[in-house]
DNA sequence: AATAAAAAAGAACGCTTGATTGTTTAACGA
DNA sequence: TCGTTAAACAATCAAGCGTTCTTTTTTATT
């Protein structure tokens, strides 16, 4: 017994694509061994070798695919639209339907950088920051027109994804919420967030506060980003 | 040569620990091996057994001590404020401090519950549900006084807590801003997102966004939620 | 019908892993 | 000072890892 019958490449390879995928967010890709992976598929380990050069490009595929379609569907949603909060608004919708829709390719491309090799992680990470950059340029140009009060945009931006993101943490197709409605409610916390509550004014901390003392701010320097 | 001199139980536990820490933010939990945690502390893979039962456990003592540590230390901060909104600065400001200075405990509490075994994630899933109550309690506290604008405060709790956990992502201490910079940043978000921005009412989607059909929305049924 | 190419099996490899055991030595209180 | 306890070593185990290579069977092409 070698070549099963019906046995195609192109199917194999999707296959192998897709149980990758599946084991990688259920366990990790540490965790995920190629016997595994080949059982999922009904294959042996040493077989897998005929569809990627080794364990790690699969990994890379799988995060390197995924991110450029990302960044391509956003970029298309985003077209043609000029006013900054319509585009602020197309972002959330956009980010927040992708990730629900996603669930696991998004998960291991956030989850799994780690286990990339310095090259790969370069090209992932180069990826991302396009990605964020179009959030970061929204905010931006609406701080410019004075739609928006965000005082640090790039703080902003990491924090505004991160909050999308999270979505894959809970969400579950099929729950007590819409999509509309997910996307309704995250899209209020962002555009208020950006556009500044009401009792804004005096955020220096409030009465009930500490006061911690204030060091003097550092000379401005290059920010030091902790994501490779 | 066997027992070293100057050696001491309760010093090695300590050392154990914090190489563990390092070691499992640096490489992940199922990437570090006990050969090299050993040679970290200066010891041999074998003497470890001394100071936990498997590798297992350490993992667990190190996310389930950090986790209480931060729900009482949550606690005693918002220990005898009132003020719904004062609570909810307390809160961001205690979340945001706590997690710059111990990114790595934070990061591993995050990524590698997956890497617990059942009974075990139970336990630490059970501690963050704790937590999040402390925040979802202070949404639903604000709603109820009308301060707040908050329609679904379960979502708006994971919301605000992945938006706020984000920063173990990108800060490092050192950088361009202060710590006191960030969390004003970060904390101008969140009120902003639950006080309402200014252009809030009309939040059906604007005339630049592609209809989308609304499919009828489904009777109400538990929320399937995939953390577990 | 013959042949080449593709697909997978299956065995084997060198290593590393988490875990366990028995032994040796240093520390310390009586 | 001596005996007990704690600390660490050294060696070992079976299992599992990613990977390579050879062989066999199926499919496609002529």
């Amino acid at each position: 017994m070698a070549r099963t019958i019906g046995s195609n490449g192109a199917r194999t390879a999707e296959a192998i694509r897709q149980a990758g995928v599946k084991l990688i967010y259920r366990h990790g890709y540490e965790a995920m061994s190629l016997r595994q992976l080949a059982a999922e598929v009904g294959l042996q380990s040493g077989s897998l070798y005929k569809y990627f050069d080794n364990k790690q490009t699969l990994l890379f595929d799988i995060v390197r695919d995924h991110m450029e379609d990302l960044l391509g569907k956003a970029e298309a949603d985003l077209a043609g639209i000029e006013d900054p909060l319509a585009r602020l608004r197309v972002f959330c919708a956009f980010h927040l339907r992708y990730h629900m829709t996603r669930l696991a390719h998004v998960f291991i491309a956030n989850m799994e950088i780690r286990s990339l090799d310095e090259a790969h992680r370069a090209v992932v990470v180069g990826l991302r920051r396009r990605y964020e950059g179009l959030l970061e340029a929204i905010l931006r140009q609406g701080a410019a027109q004075g739609v928006f009060e965000v005082r640090e945009p790039k703080v902003a931006t990491y924090a505004i994804i991160s909050m999308l993101t999270g979505i894959c943490m809970w969400y579950l197709p099929g729950g007590r919420l819409s999509q509309d409605e997910i996307v309704d409610t995250y899209t209020a916390l962002v555009i208020g967030g950006v556009t500044g509550g009401a009792p804004l004014q005096p955020l220096a901390a409030p009465a009930e506060l500490p006061e911690r003392e204030k060091p003097a701010r550092r000379p401005a320097q290059v920010t030091k980003a902790a994501r490779t």
